[in-house]
RNA sequence: GGAGAGAUGGCCGAGUCGGCUGAAGGCGCUCGCCUGCUAAGCGAGUAUGUGGGGAAACCUGCAUCGAGGGUUCGAAUCCCUCUCUCUCCGCCA
């Protein structure tokens, strides 16, 4: 399925400057609904008050006002002094009275400089618009149960964690993981990592084989107008990691580089949708989270995962935003993982997205649903930052598309739920039929 | 790392000694005409953002020729810095 867009022009934004002064946020909208934004910020748990937006976005029209007068006068009297050169005519009257209207369209231009910075340094902080079908709630427990899938296996013994079989196995090794680097790595062995690797294939296999996505090996690190594209900066800086001397970051998911393909881009609307899959391994600083599943594969610092991206007209955005769950679903039902699926309420819905779904994979050995991927619907709220548009039809005006991304799956918790799911009575695992082709026909993975 | 060349609209590509160039020309696209269909041909239209007017068609202010800064009454055009792309040399998986 090609998604091949326009070629991109070789323009490049600079990785120093914001990206989005092009485009501006959508200013107009805050401006024209600022009790749902705020009703929205109160629903979201976010503490961000406006009162200083206001008072700057009114400056900043104030502003404009004047100094596009000026510069109105600034290009007629331009244009008359080149036709007074031409006649021959003494304009030196006129270049006078041009150099105080450049005096004052400077100092206003700082001026205004200043307020659009403090204002934007507001709107990146100003969390997406949910969509309406979110329930309202204020944590994970107000999240709506959409629907589930198979049954939870039956055990005649009680079944292991999967960092105890991981380690009796000798496929998983916490402990070298932690010498190596530190806590929260891990280190893959013999037929763990070949497992790991089997599921990377697997997944792959699938998204682009039946389902009908471009496959991508996007770079690992990316450049700060890129992350703030995707909503990860300005706001959640702490949460990634930061190269040394260098303006660029370790990726926390393949969502940020695959949706930036297009950033700066206009795409012609027979590309849409247009669906990229991508394996990358993600990197989180996992800040605040202290304490929290600090055993097993659970929450690494790095992890790998197979993500779908889409870019969608927003016509339709929801519908493929059901296609891209139902892909990731498809890994979890060819795998035989029981799962539940939620709709995440307003509480508990990520800074950039308009609706969420997670599911949740069962792990018997913990007796507990682990989400195992996030698929997103984030409306317009990135093509904005990041200025992909697209044209309705040729000679229409341009329209931002929808971005959309999923998880399909976490590869590092895929496997814990196969070792926990398909664990047998003598600690062996059993290895799931759609994989034994990724490992030689393997049936089992014995100590 | 060293040397050089370049960056213009959806794409390609002109922009002379700075002044009706927001930008020639071509391609593509849209609409109309023509043809039995297709192709070709003819005519018209076709950058983006933001503000104002209008029911709308449309009219209109400002900004934008990689980014930022400077010179100037005035910058796509001159100067500086940065980024990216390309070529050559070196190094390297």
């Amino acid at each position: 399925m090609e998604c091949g867009a326009s070629r991109p022009s070789t323009r490049q934004p600079s990785p120093t400057d914001p990206g989005v002064e092009s485009t501006m946020l959508d200013l107009k909208f805050i401006r024209n609904n600022l009790d749902t934004v705020k009703a929205m910020l109160e629903a979201r748990n976010n503490r961000l008050g406006l009162e200083r937006f206001e008072s700057l976005d009114r400056r900043r029209l104030e502003l404009l006002g004047q100094v596009e007068t000026l510069k109105n006068q600034r290009n007629t009297c331009s244009d008359e002094i080149a036709r007074m050169k031409k006649a021959k005519t003494d304009a030196s009257a006129e270049i006078a009275a041009m150099r105080d209207i450049s005096r004052q369209i400077k100092e206003l231009d700082a001026e205004i400089a200043e307020v659009e910075n403090e204002l934007y340094e507001i709107v990146y902080l100003i969390p997406n618009l949910p969509h309406e079908s979110v329930p309202a709630g204020g944590d994970e427990d107000d999240n709506q149960f959409v629907r589930d899938w198979g049954e939870k296996p039956k055990f005649d013994f009680t079944p292991a964690t999967h960092w105890d079989l991981g380690e009796k196995l000798k496929i998983l090794d916490f402990e070298r993981g932690a010498k190596i680097t530190g806590a929260r790595f891990t280190l893959y062995r013999d037929l763990g990592a070949k497992l790991e690797r089997a599921l990377i294939n697997f997944m792959l296999d699938l998204h682009t084989e039946e389902h009908g996505y471009t496959e991508i090996l996007p770079p690992f690190i990316v450049n700060r107008t890129t992350m703030t594209g995707t909503g990860q900066l300005p706001k959640f800086e702490d949460d990634l990691f930061k190269l040394e001397g260098l303006d660029y970051f370790l990726i926390p998911t393949a969502e940020v580089p695959v949706t930036n393909i297009y950033q700066n881009e206009i795409l012609a609307s027979s590309e849409l949708p247009c669906c990229f899959t991508a394996y990358t391994p993600c990197f989180r600083k996992e800040a605040g989270s202290y304490g929290r599943d600090t055993r097993g594969l659970i929450r690494q610092h790095q992890f790998n995962k197979v993500e779908l991206v889409k870019f969608a007209n927003p016509d339709s955005s929801y519908e493929e935003l059901e296609k891209l769950l139902d892909n990731a679903e498809t890994v979890l039902k060819k795998l035989g993982l029981h799962y539940r699926v939620v709709n995440l309420c307003t509480g508990d819905l990520g800074f950039s997205a308009a609706k969420t779904y997670d599911i949740e994979v069962w792990l018997p050995g913990q007796g507990v649903y682990r989400e195992i991927s996030s698929c997103s619907n984030f409306e317009d709220f990135q093509a904005r930052r990041a200025n992909i548009r697209y044209r309705p039809k040729a000679g229409g005006k341009t329209r931002f598309v929808h971005t959309l991304n999923g998880s399909g799956l976490a590869v590092g918790r895929t496997l814990v739920a196969i070792l926990e799911n398909y664990q047998n009575a003598d600690g062996s695992i059993t290895v799931p039929e759609v994989l034994r082709p990724y490992l030689k026909g393997r049936e089992k993975i014995t100590a």
